[in-house]
DNA sequence: CTCATATGAATGAACG
DNA sequence: CGTTCATTCATATGAG
């Protein structure tokens, strides 16, 4: 922080009038919307940003692309962890068998978690997701074959995508072309924390640019 | 964007303070200067495309001196994997708008990638289906008209020196206490490339954001 | 430092 | 189409 001046009740006020306003909303939230995007196109087109992982590792960055002061903007991905609060209730809330963790319950649940710590909707769903699947996993190899081998082999299962499968559609826009590979798609090692930010939703909700790094 | 942030009451004028004054500003720059760089980072490496041939392989495959050529070889693996060439054509695809994977589109798609490696009919299908679901999912938890806190606290957001002129490259987050988090997002049902958009320049000296405006 | 395990996150496929 | 399942990837953490 740098001036402790700015107090929120200091007199030191901007007005700023409706049309102002609006017009600033609108400017931000383009802003957004297209880091937004780019960041996903980004992500996306990096693939699992697994693409030269040997830049980090191998340190033979000698990419002569790479624009001055975002380079090492990568390596900001931390995972989330909750805290051992937010895990007591986490597993509570699974054992008392609510097993369905419906949108409207992860809103709840996280609001409810955010007083323990950060925590998102997605971090929620996500752990959800994985505490069935691997509950359900652990008991999987104890119901059968006891004697026998329970190596299963699922090798040649990529045959059952042979899945009728209706695709209902009209065709609308027949046009498919080249044009393509000239199309707006952003691609650098870059790489933000990922199109989800929470944190700072200051008074237009903007994404979290303290992901971006100090660079700014 | 959050509407009630930015709405709420309905008065003729907002106050800022001079703090949010900067913190607003910051991040406007801060957007505006993410977005330039990553254009021209696109542009740069679009220019040289010449990247990525096949990589992104399993744990297992520690030899990734693998120049297939044309085939990229994934061992057996039971569930399909875009190879980069493949999901860059597939984002590409996605991005330009033409949102409606028709039959016929889905066909052509699929004897396209096909030249990049092994995928069916279905595969391209369920890859459409799931990039926009999850797509809209991501904007969904930001769209409501109710009240926000208008007290919200911009102050811890982000004390960093928001340099929006110059990328000085120093460490990343130091303000990370226990957990770093990341989820919720962005935000913003505003479409930009409409000349309202960028109406004022004036305030806060933003860039022409127009110039992204039709690239989306 | 390397390997092993736990777990958050990503995503192809399936279900209703 | 939206939601859910199942599998996989990647990283944090601890042991050897």
């Amino acid at each position: 922080m740098e001036e402790g001046a700015a107090e929120e009740g200091d007199v030191c006020a901007k007005v700023m009038t409706d049309e102002q306003m609006e017009v600033l909303r609108k400017q931000i939230a383009a802003y957004a919307t297209i880091c937004e995007q780019l960041v996903e196109m980004h992500r996306a087109i990096a693939a699992q940003q697994d693409w030269l992982s040997g830049m980090r590792l191998g340190s033979l960055c000698s990419d002569p692309l790479m624009a001055p002061g975002v380079a090492e903007l990568s390596s900001s991905r931390q995972r989330w962890t909750p805290t051992p609060t937010q895990l007591q209730i986490l597993e509570t809330i699974f054992y008392e068998g609510n097993g369905t963790p419906s949108k409207q319950k992860i809103k709840e649940i996280t609001s409810e978690l955010t007083q323990h710590g950060q925590i998102s909707e997605t971090n929620v769903y996500n752990w959800f997701q994985n505490r069935r699947a691997r509950s359900k996993r652990k008991k999987q190899p104890a119901a059968g074959p006891n004697a026998a081998e329970s190596e299963a082999e699922v090798e040649s299962l990529n045959e059952k995508k042979a899945k009728a499968e209706t695709f209902a559609h009209g065709d609308l826009s027949p046009t498919l072309d080249e044009g393509r590979f000239q199309s707006p798609d952003i691609s650098s090692e870059l790489r933000f924390g990922d199109p989800e930010s929470n944190g700072s939703q200051g008074m237009f909700a903007l994404g979290d640019i303290s992901k971006y790094g100090d660079a700014f």
